[in-house]
DNA sequence: CTTTCTCTGTTTTGTC
DNA sequence: GGACAAAACAGAGAAA
DNA sequence: CTTTCTCTGTTTTGTC
DNA sequence: GGACAAAACAGAGAAA
């Protein structure tokens, strides 16, 4: 059921109502080593199902008020973990219909350049240093001509000024935080100690995320999932594309240069793909080349 | 480091090499039960730390090949939790710039209706049945005069044809898969044992979600998230949005409507909300009106 | 460091 | 062989 | 049920 | 009080 309710509960009748509590108190290693200082963490669960309803949606301003009490929810705790798995879809072992057309001529040439300075919306946090380490600089110019076509998801096409980045959501995980993690190698902290017992399980806990890695280290990296910031710029002349990830970039490049590094090494098979994504799909439907290759870099 | 080699070293010398292990293998209830049919499970590990290099990106296939086998990754495992917290950012209790200009006027009334019809691009799967239940109804029309001013992103402003809806990405979880979830109440089952013990310990098994959450059977809803359906769609004559969730449609019939249900209640603050989150934002930042309080309804 | 609006995990409400 | 980080992959998934 | 392209968790590669 | 589902909230976050 809810949070709020198991937390009240929580101190005589342990799960009751759904089978969270089960899951959730004696979950992971060395979850509740109970170093917190005040706030005792709660335990927090919480029901669901809805999904659609239909509301007639009756316009203008109705009637009736439904008004009821705030409770600020002050700690929740005992999240679990999330990992990566699914094979479970499989293409259709059926369409092979290769096109791979007018090969440089087609790659797109177009894109909005148009950038706009909107400001960032961000909420400043307990923690003040981004240890991210950007280390990727900015390749030289390369031709300028060439445009790419953009499709219809922004956000990364434009780019912000140098002010306005200031506060940029330094969210959580930061160094200088009241809870550091003392796990070696590792100098991310965290303003609640509940937070920290999450990251410590290899679990995200930023609000919604929750998701569990393999990696403890990879932790760092996956913060910048949840930053603003694209510090990655592509250098093509006139491109305002910007990326978090380094290997976004390298493929973006692709669609300036053209280039298509990889190529299906079966026998009868010659097909060349852009990015490593379709290549790997051709290889998943078709069961070609295992021994993959790449044409060239880049 | 990779699950690979964790896995080739996993029998004899655990644990070596990262902490993952540490953290995966002991991780939450009954997790390693080892039910499963063959593929013995095999802990997943990995290393990172990636972030930027700069890649000079030299144009024009260059040159060298890097080729290596391919192994296809049958298992993973093991992955953890994901929960949902984090209050670290805290707004600057600064800034109350109230607009709230021309209320009904200031509603935007444009939207792009053009609708497409473009493919599902979209994986068949082991299963076949989704069990979400999509029991909305499409309210009747309402007037038509009005349209939304569509903003950058799209994936909701265009409808598909019921033909190409056909295998859409039942990826995971469905009825009718050879391992079902034996939780009462729940129904879901899955194609792996893998996946089933993640999906028995709240998480996700969706590659690259595994998120921990609460309540076991919001696992059910959390799968739309996943799936490409928009079932719901917006009852406004000529707006062509649709929608995975209720309450996303409920909040966008606003837009047409230009209702402002949300009115804060402090004595001397009267400003109105078209949406809850910014009416908790405003509370959130202000303190206001810790009675919340609908006007009406819609 | 704004406003408008969507998404979604959890909380609250309503009904039995 | 073992770190460890950088690079790349392999999907998922959005858009057209 | 396509193609193009981006995002990101994990795997692979390269260097010491 | 206890299910349980439907509705709503409270952020996160994208876009402008
Ligand atoms: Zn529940
Ligand atoms: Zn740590
Ligand atoms: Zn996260
Ligand atoms: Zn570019
Ligand atoms: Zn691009
Ligand atoms: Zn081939
Ligand atoms: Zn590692
Ligand atoms: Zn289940
Ligand atoms: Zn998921
Ligand atoms: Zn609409
Ligand atoms: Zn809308
Ligand atoms: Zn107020
Ligand atoms: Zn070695
Ligand atoms: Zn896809
Ligand atoms: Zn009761
Ligand atoms: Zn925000």
């Amino acid at each position: 059921m809810n949070m709020k309710s198991s937390s009240k509960k929580r101190k005589d009748d342990k799960r009751k109502d759904h089978f969270h509590e089960l899951y959730d108190e004696d979950t992971d290693v060395d979850f509740w080593p109970n170093t917190s200082s005040r706030d005792d963490a709660t335990l927090g669960n919480s029901d669901n199902t809805p999904e659609q309803t239909l509301d007639p949606v009756e316009v203008k301003s109705g009637g009736k008020l439904q008004g009821k009490k705030i409770k600020s929810s002050k700690f929740k705790s005992s999240a679990d973990l999330s990992n990566g798995d699914s094979k479970l879809q499989k293409m259709s072992k059926k369409s092979n219909s290769k096109k791979q057309k007018n090969d440089k001529i087609n790659r797109q040439l177009r894109e909005d350049q148009n950038e706009e300075n909107y400001m960032d919306h961000l909420l400043d946090v307990e923690v003040d240093e981004a240890t991210l380490n950007n280390g990727d600089k900015i390749p030289e110019d390369k031709v300028d001509d060439t445009k790419v076509k953009s499709r219809g998801k922004l956000q990364s096409g434009k780019r912000k000024t140098s002010k306005q980045q200031a506060s940029d959501g330094l969210h959580t995980g930061n160094k200088a935080a009241k809870f550091p993690c003392d796990i070696e190698g590792c100098d991310m902290s965290f303003s609640t100690q509940q937070d920290l017992l999450l990251h410590k399980r290899d679990i995200c806990p930023v609000k919604g995320c929750k998701k569990k890695f393999f990696c403890h280290k990879y932790l760092l990296q996956h913060r910048k999932v949840h930053i603003d910031e694209r510090p990655l710029k592509c250098t093509w002349k006139g491109c305002k594309k910007t990326f978090k990830w380094p290997w976004a970039r390298t493929e973006h490049m692709r669609v300036h240069t053209g280039v298509r590094p990889y190529e299906c090494k079966e026998p009868g098979c010659s097909q060349t793909f852009r990015f490593v994504s379709d290549f790997s799909r051709h290889k998943r439907k078709t069961g070609h080349s295992c021994d993959k290759r790449r044409k060239n870099s880049t």
